[in-house]
DNA sequence: TGGATTTATGAAACCGTTTACATGGTGATC
DNA sequence: GATCACCATGTAAACGGTTTCATAAATCCA
């Protein structure tokens, strides 16, 4: 020991790895995105791992399947477990391969994968709970700022708006939809359109936070008021959602959360020698009532910033 | 090649990495740390990481120096260079232990290392030119809204402030400093703190944009005008800094850029043998001047949302 | 057709650990 | 004092690739 420290000897531990076949540590595969919501994902996922002295190995910004291919390659055999999002058609076989020698976990798939464990988001609840809320207040123009076409999470939102309509008795055929990308500028040009609408909608559901933040920038500087001229309503409930000017009502998801879920499963795995049967977790997605929507909220919402 | 396929191999990547001595990854070593700065240098590394084939090992959430040195030590091996940021006195020489084998880039050192290359933010800079600004709008009531204690970022903050007040020849010990720990809530508190002051100050500087956004949030309520009541001017400038109601005047820093240039000297040094002169990186900090401020800004800038 | 040069094929050594096994020494037991 | 269990130490074989080197085969040119 005395000379090993003398000769300021640290052990390799890719020689590890290969020799005891275990990395500490899970590849993350995601998608090019933007916005807060998966950068707590990763997060989460970080703090978890972290507890059980695991790394999280990184490459996300993937535009094609080939690229995922290519980064899921270069990770293999450096990993213990592998979380990646949605993955499309093309990279199916290759989860099915990847599957064969980990564990994996997938985040908002479109369709189950066999013996994969997926976590994804109650978009179709939360969704449907944003709009009753709102038809509950009375409103029966509603718009919908949609997320990016292709993207999950947004189309599943848009179905639980959809739902929402129905059971109301209303045509969703009929509703404003305004296609956005989940980013603020889209949010920001959404309002303008909205406010020349004829009949104009008394309020609007975002797909996301950023866009509802973007929406009530371009509402504000119009002069129209929200809640009272138009509600509004967010999905993410991201940090500073209750910062907002008014306070932005939205569907609450723990992102933090879903990545340290992700991680846990991956864990579990590992500890029962990952045989046992693929897990689909639903994270749960409530309606965060705040100023925005022009519901009467309870008192201590209205002086202080709640954030959760 | 028809076997290897038939029989499903990848190549394991641990044995190449072992084999070749580089495993196309960087090491990534951050603090516990929220807010979405440092999410966009993470997606900036990852981005510029990519271009080039590699990959990112994270660990951050790191508390102590104990915890880097064991995150350092089970990365060793598997990455060909290391962004850490910040090392306090003790990981000192552990990071000279680990310049040894690899590169190692420095984000935002207290002081500079030997042979480390590093990346800091013009703190000072940015900062005196904030408060130069508020000057210049004749507000001599300055108050600052601190970083956390121990934060190199935050107290270069508060040394640009210091010093445009010197400048100016007033005396900075007799602003008003309110101490936040960069996040929305802090900026909230000391809303309510300030408003209660008398006098009460007609400008405020946040060492970071969270904590403006959490003031703005607290003005907003309190029904105090900004900047008519108080004028505001933030750091960072966060993508939805052009968002906000009102759009908030913020010392604009390329996160992304900073997370890029890092991996790009690690990419530097790996093409070039890695044997020539640190370099040390200064990202510039230039204030964006929107409504909050209270200036009159160019027409450009009032019904659109800048954004950078 | 023979020798030189290039190209293909195969075997071995190596990367830096872990792990299994063999060996030698020590203390306990009878 | 011999037998046995036990512990420490040292050795060798993996782990799954890359790289080097030797050899065999193929190509070239005179």
């Amino acid at each position: 020991m005395r000379v090993a420290a003398s000769f300021d000897y640290w052990p390799n531990s890719a020689a590890q790895n290969l020799a005891t076949r275990c990395s500490r540590t899970f590849g993350v595969l995601l998608p090019d995105l933007f916005g807060e919501f998966y950068s707590d994902v990763i997060r989460g996922m970080d703090r978890r791992a972290r507890l059980s002295r695991f790394q999280i190995l990184l490459s996300s910004s993937h535009s094609s399947s080939a690229d995922v291919l290519a980064a899921t390659r270069s990770m293999l055999g450096r990993i213990d477990g592998l979380i990646m999002m949605a993955p499309d058609e093309e990279s199916i076989d290759m989860v099915e391969r990847v599957r064969r020698r980990i564990p994996v976990v997938l985040l908002s798939p479109r369709a189950p994968v066999e013996r994969c464990h997926s976590l994804g988001i109650d978009n179709f609840g939360g969704a449907k709970q944003a709009v009753e809320h709102l038809l509950s207040l009375g409103h029966r123009e509603i718009a919908f700022i949609s997320g990016p076409k292709g993207n999950v999470d947004a189309e599943e939102r848009l179905q639980g708006f959809r739902q929402a309509f129905l059971d109301a008795g209303l045509d969703p055929d009929r509703a404003v939809i305004v296609e956005g990308d989940f980013r603020e500028s889209t949010g920001f040009e959404a309002g303008s359109e909205l406010m020349a609408l004829r009949p104009r909608p008394s309020a609007v559901f975002t797909a996301n936070d950023s866009m509802a933040i973007g929406l009530l920038a371009s509402l504000n500087r119009a002069g129209f008021r929200v809640p009272d001229d138009l509600a509004v309503v967010g999905f993410d409930d991201v940090a500073i959602a209750g910062y907002l000017n008014p306070p932005l009502s939205s569907v609450h998801v723990d992102a933090c959360g879903m990545g340290s879920q992700a991680v846990g499963l991956l864990l579990g795995d590992l500890n029962t020698g990952h045989c046992d049967e693929p897990v689909r977790v639903v994270i749960p997605a409530v309606l965060k009532v705040r100023i925005s929507s022009g519901a009467s909220v309870g008192g201590e919402e209205g002086d202080k910033a709640g954030t959760g």
